[in-house]
DNA sequence: TGTCTGTGAATTTGATCAAAAATATTCAAA
DNA sequence: TTTGAATATTTTTGATCAAATTCACAGACA
């Protein structure tokens, strides 16, 4: 049995329904860049490699699409979206109006104990990028912000957050692996300072930082691949 | 036949899929109050108002609880969601930050012809305030906005706002019932001045101005229906 | 080039199973 | 006898699957 499907099966023990874990290792996969942009996703290819049946798969491919995350043809197909540089100008322009609201939300609530996990998840990813493991850096990178997006209490904004992340999951990888991870910026380390002196216009500004390289860096790797075609 | 079941079959011969148009009909359901927040949702019901088989139902509910439009008990259950106070303003807080930016980005781009529509749309919508039509009210701010959101051609954050606008559509209708639509704010002739005369920095204020006026009344419609219980 | 047909995948239906809610029933205590 | 809580039963509803259907694409053929 393959590595999702073993991971399907142990979410089913919690007693989720069969959609939901179907649901989950496929929003992982695209989150952490086991997809390819560009890439057919097909229902029949899912049920085998999930070891699930077909509507449980069907309605997990329905969420993804209405987030975005996945791209549905006109003709019954299925892709992993490939993002142009209008997709990608659009997603920083909604993450920069949603991340650093949040961030500065977070800052007044969070507790020190999510600050601690959020230098713990800053420490793999810097050994992540010293190894030049991308998978452990997405992973890592993800964490991070999704922890702090949670301290903020605030579902609705932090669930638009991860709809945006979907999209961008899959393109990710690629930047990375054209640019390698060692050149990436690190403003986690301000973001912390910031909250622990729970300086909310500080947070918000270096997210906000954070944002706007990470998504620079995705635009610059897109003129690349135009480029080099 | 009841009218949900009619406007699906017509969708239909447009040769879509029945999931689609399922959704379809469910969307418009929750856009234009047709549907009570709190109001359980039953696939079941589904099938038969919808005269529709189970899997199709099932789709777009997933795709409806997936865009928040619809909120997913523990219990399998479905229901239509009860807005809360920061509910309400964190769909301000996303309104505030995404639909002024695409009126900006609209001006350059719009058409004349579009500004038409729209002018038609707010003409309708004045006549269904006229008459106290709160389902036309919904159905034509509706329309004036999105057509506005479509010319932005960003079809990324225009989906991201649509999914607000499923969030808040059924506590609409209920705020409207309460407060009448008689006093609305009517920023739009101002909006529409901006199109014309191309100005992005006045459509993109008068756009925030209409937002924060909407979303204030319904956090004001909250705490009248949290003081009358 | 255009049409036809086969193949494979998506879609849809209907049936089956499992879970939760609603209803009815039992039994004990006042 | 009546009340009420606990339990059993029925019914409704959701979850899953497997079979049948429909549709889109590709290759064969005119």
């Amino acid at each position: 049995m393959n590595i999702q499907a073993e991971q399907n099966q142990g979410a089913a023990k919690a007693g989720l329904p069969v959609h939901e874990t179907v649901y989950r290792s496929l929003r992982d996969m695209i989150l952490f860049g086991e997809l390819e942009p560009g890439q057919p996703v097909t229902i029949q290819g899912l049920t085998e490699h999930l070891q699930a049946g077909m509507t449980p798969v069907r309605e997990a491919l329905r969420r993804l699409t209405a987030a975005g995350a996945l791209e549905f043809m006109g003709n019954r197909r299925i892709i992993v979206p490939v993002l142009d540089w209008s997709a990608i100008d659009q997603l920083k322009t909604a993450r920069l109006a949603l991340e650093p609201e949040l961030a500065g939300r977070a800052t007044a609530l969070i507790k020190d104990s999510d600050i601690a996990a959020m230098k713990q998840a800053d420490d793999r990813l810097d050994r992540a990028i010293a190894r030049g493991d991308v998978h452990g850096y997405l992973v890592e990178n993800y964490l991070f912000h999704s922890h702090l997006n949670e301290a903020a209490q605030a579902p609705i904004l932090s669930g638009m957050v991860e709809g945006l992340w979907l999209r961008f999951g899959p393109s990710m990888r690629v930047v990375c692996g054209v640019m390698g991870t060692s050149s990436l910026p690190d403003l986690h380390k301000d973001l912390i300072e910031a909250l622990e002196s729970r300086d909310a216009e500080r947070a918000s500004k270096a997210m906000a930082e954070d944002v706007k390289q990470g998504m620079d860096q995705m635009l610059a790797g897109i003129s690349d691949s135009i480029d080099t075609e």
